[in-house]
This record gives C-alpha cells, structure tokens and sequence, in this order.
RNA sequence: GUGGCCGUAGCUCAUCAGGUAGAGCACCGGAUUGUGGCUCCGGAGGUGGGGGGUUCGAGACCCCUCGGCCACCCCA
C-alpha cells in the first residue's frame, strides 16, 4: 500500500473505542479527586539524562527502549517512557516539595517495544505521584485507592494485589551479593537469559518465567532475611494497614521491580485475563530518586496504570460502563420550510436543556430514511417536522421506545415541557 | 531484539491441482403520497497489505518488505 500508514506500535484509538476510554478516565480523576489528589501536566520530551539517571542506566527501557534524538541543538532528548522522572523533576524545578504533595498525570509514553495486544509503543498511563510523606500509610493509601478504583471498574475480583519489600539499598546490596554467590555456584543450571542477568541484574532473575530458574531459586537466600530493620517494620505496618481495611493480597517475595528507583514497597496489580501483558497497575516507592535528580531528600511513593490494559479488561469482563446510546432526541424535517423551522425550534431547545443530547438529522433524505436514523441513534424521542407542523405551529413528538405512549402534535410553545415528560416517561 | 502463526470488501470469514473473487453483518436505495425497529428486493464497496519472482496464467507457490497476533525479552 503506498498510503501512509501510522508508525508500528502507535495505534488510533477510533469513535467506537473512546466512549471506554473516556468512562474509564472520568472514574479515574473523580477517584483520585475524592482523595485529595491534583493533577500535574508535564512535557512529552525531556532530556535523557532525566531518563537515564532515575529508571538506570542499564536497564532495557533506557538501553534499548527509547526514542531518542538530538534537537537541533544538539542536545539529546528522549520521548518519556514513564512518568515518574518528570513529574520528580516538575516538583522539584518549581518548588512543590516544601510541602507534602498527592500527584497525578495521565498521558501517552513511549517505548520501542516488539508490539503486542496490550503492549503499544505508544502507550498511555496514570501515574499517581506522593512526595514528602515518609509513613507507611501512604503506601496503604495508594494501594486501598488503587483497589477501589478496580472496584468501581468492575473487575477487582479478576486482579490480584501482590505485594513486597526490597528494603533498603545498602540491605538490597547485601542481599544482592547473597543471592549471586548463590546462583554462581548453579550457573549451569541457569537459562541463557538468567545468566546475563547475573551480570546485569540479578534481582530480575527471581522473576523470571523460566520454571528450573523458579525451582533453583527455592533453595536461595531470601530477600527477606536481608531486610534491614526499619524497612520490616515498616512493610510489618503497611501489612497491618492493608489486614485493617479488608483488602486481601499475596505476598510475593521474588517480586522485585525492573526500575532501579524503588526501594522499600513495591507491588502489582496482574490478572490472568490479558495474557502475557498481566500487570494492570504497579508501583512503590523510590526515597532515593528525588534527592538523586537534584532535589532535597525527599520520601516518595507512587504507581502507574495502563490505560490500554484497563480498557481490554473493561472490555473482556463485559463492563456497561460506556454510554449505549448517541441521543436523547433526535430531529427531523422533510421539506426547506419544515428545516427551517426546526433548526428555530431545535436552538432555542438547547438554551432550555443543556444537557440533552439533541441530534439534528442532517443530509437530506426520505422521510423513511431519517426516521432509520433516529431509531439508530438510540434517542429516546424522535421530533418531527414536515408540512402539516409547519402550517398548525406545532411539531409531533414521537416516543421512539416501547412502553412510551403514542405520538401526538404538540404547539411549539409547548414544546419544551412537552419533551421534558416524554425523557422522564422513558427514563 | 529472538522464535512462531497470520494478512481476501468497514467488520467476521469463505472460495482455490494456480485460470483475474463470494457470503453474512454494516452501509445506501426501494417495497404506501409524511413515520423507525421485523421481512423482502435491489445497489454501492476489494489494484486479495506492498514489491519482486516462478508460470501461458497467482489472492492462492517462492523471496523480500510492511503490519497484526502469540510466546520470550521487557514492562503499565
């Protein structure tokens, strides 16, 4: 085909879709505006650097993952492949971390990924950002507003929280030589895969799919036992917060995070319904990363979601969340005087009831035709004009669903009120 | 980045020792001169993802490429 095509992995979310998406970001900002939550906007494009410093600079997304370019300038820019560095680096350019803030952003990120169902190169997330509140109750905060955003979705008994500690840095560093001494001794038992990663990163290994790695590493020191003091009490009050509130969860030990930010909390919401793109919501908090970018120390906890995830799993487990129908009324006219009067009557009905859908038909065509089209549109009332409503100054008014009484002709100086009983009659 | 499956009308798919394509749904129109949902009739819509090759002839075979999907990798 030598038409344009969008770039691979960047999909359009067309007219059909975005009734889900809209459902599903208005839930999301009146949630997080119920727990006091303000919304940041930050730039699509910052400096790699920003990227590089804060998720690693070897980890997958920044080495290989990135769109990255020089500007014209010179200097390098990367689109965002997360969220979490410039919202960190917003707070701390203008001033916000004098006080405790509760963050959110929504917005597409970017990650040269092979595409797959829920997993676009163009992607979209709300991250939800905490800085400033050290206490493990805010850890419990996310997690409960997290789990109740599920709820009002819909599908919080298709996801399951899993949650744990990595501790400190210095206890992860002590774990971490633990745990490679371990694994050397068996690196013949290790897949290709974990066997890099004993270089790279060998926390990543106690994740790996791979079901010998998974049996090798029962026999392997565990992070908990590394954890430094306060981290446990720390993880011991979030658990006691979480117990308190009735929300359930799986601790997962070998749940370790692909960013290097975090410390302490880490957790995932995942579902078996998407896949391998199981992982709907994760997050935890990263002390570190505001004092590491420039910024005073400063405590910080937060998650992102996938927006694309959440509306395949709206879709899969049959959420009625989107609008069904396009209207609330719908007008015809058949004949120029008929438009005429319509297009009078319809504009003054709108300064009357704002918040009703009216569609006008538009394009001509039979009667018959229009009358299709009403019927499709789902409106509630059908509003006809034609050459009798013309010469009385009236217009018929048609209930178009079953149980709603007959049609009848009503002045148009009634029209109005007329109309507000034929809605309520069919609510 | 690795391995595999796939790509025919807007959508879901069919056809086929290789002989230049069909159905259902959707769309448009008609079956009463001003009335929808059911039914019937008709119409429009495809350079068979794109390019190259084999062949008298390819959507069907081969190669390349683009794209989708699945698993891995990674991650929301």
């Amino acid at each position: 085909m030598s038409s344009i095509r969008a770039i691979r992995g960047m999909t359009d979310i067309l007219p059909g879709d975005t009734p889900w998406w809209q459902a599903l970001e208005a839930q999301i900002g009146s949630l997080l505006d119920s727990y006091g939550y303000h919304e940041i906007r930050m730039p699509v494009v910052e400096q790699t650097a920003l990227f590089s410093r804060s998720i690693g600079e070897v980890t997958d997304i920044v080495e290989k993952e990135m769109y990255t370019f020089e500007d014209r300038n010179g200097d390098s820019l990367s689109l965002r492949p997360e969220g979490t560095a410039g919202c960190v680096r917003a707070a701390i350019q203008n001033g916000l971390l004098n006080t405790p803030q509760k963050l959110w952003y929504a917005g597409p990120m970017f990650r040269h990924e092979r595409p797959q169902k829920g997993r676009q190169r163009q992607f979209h997330q709300v991250g939800v950002e905490t800085f400033g509140i050290a206490t493990p109750d805010i850890d419990a905060e996310l997690i409960l507003l997290s789990a109740r955003l599920w709820q009002r979705l819909g599908f919080l008994d298709e996801v399951e929280l899993q949650l744990n500690s990595i501790g400190s840095s210095e206890s992860r560093a002590a774990y971490r030589d633990a745990l490679v001494a371990y694994l050397g001794q068996h690196r013949d038992a290790l897949d290709e895969d974990s066997q890099r990663r004993l270089e790279t990163n060998p926390l990543r290994i106690l994740d790996s799919k791979n079901p010998d790695t998974q049996a090798l590493l029962d026999g392997a020191p565990s992070l908990a036992d590394f954890l430094d003091e306060d981290s446990a009490a720390h993880f011991a009050r979030l658990r006691e917060l979480l117990d308190a509130a009735g929300l359930s969860y799986t601790i997962n030990p070998r749940l370790v995070r692909g960013l290097d930010y975090y410390n302490r909390t880490v957790f995932e919401w995942v579902t078996t319904r998407l896949g391998a793109q199981g992982t709907i919501c994760a997050g935890g908090r990263y002390d570190g990363l505001v004092a590491q970018l420039g910024g005073k120390d400063t405590p910080a906890v937060g998650f992102a979601m996938g927006l694309e995830r959440l509306v395949l799993l709206l879709a899969e487990t049959g959420s009625n969340l989107a609008r069904p129908a396009d209207a609330d009324v719908y007008a015809i006219a058949v004949g120029d005087a008929a438009q005429v009067q319509a297009v009078k009557s319809v504009e003054s009905l709108r300064d009357e009831m704002q918040n009703c859908r009216l569609l006008v038909h538009n394009g001509g065509g039979s009667f018959k035709s229009q009358m299709k089209k009403a019927d499709k549109s789902g409106a509630a009332v059908a509003l006809i004009w034609g050459e009798d409503e013309v010469a009385g100054q009236t217009v018929t008014l048609k209930p178009l669903r079953q149980s709603a009484g007959e049609q009848r002709q009503v002045p148009l100086a009634e029209l109005a009120g007329a109309l507000h009983a034929a809605l309520a009659e069919s609510n």
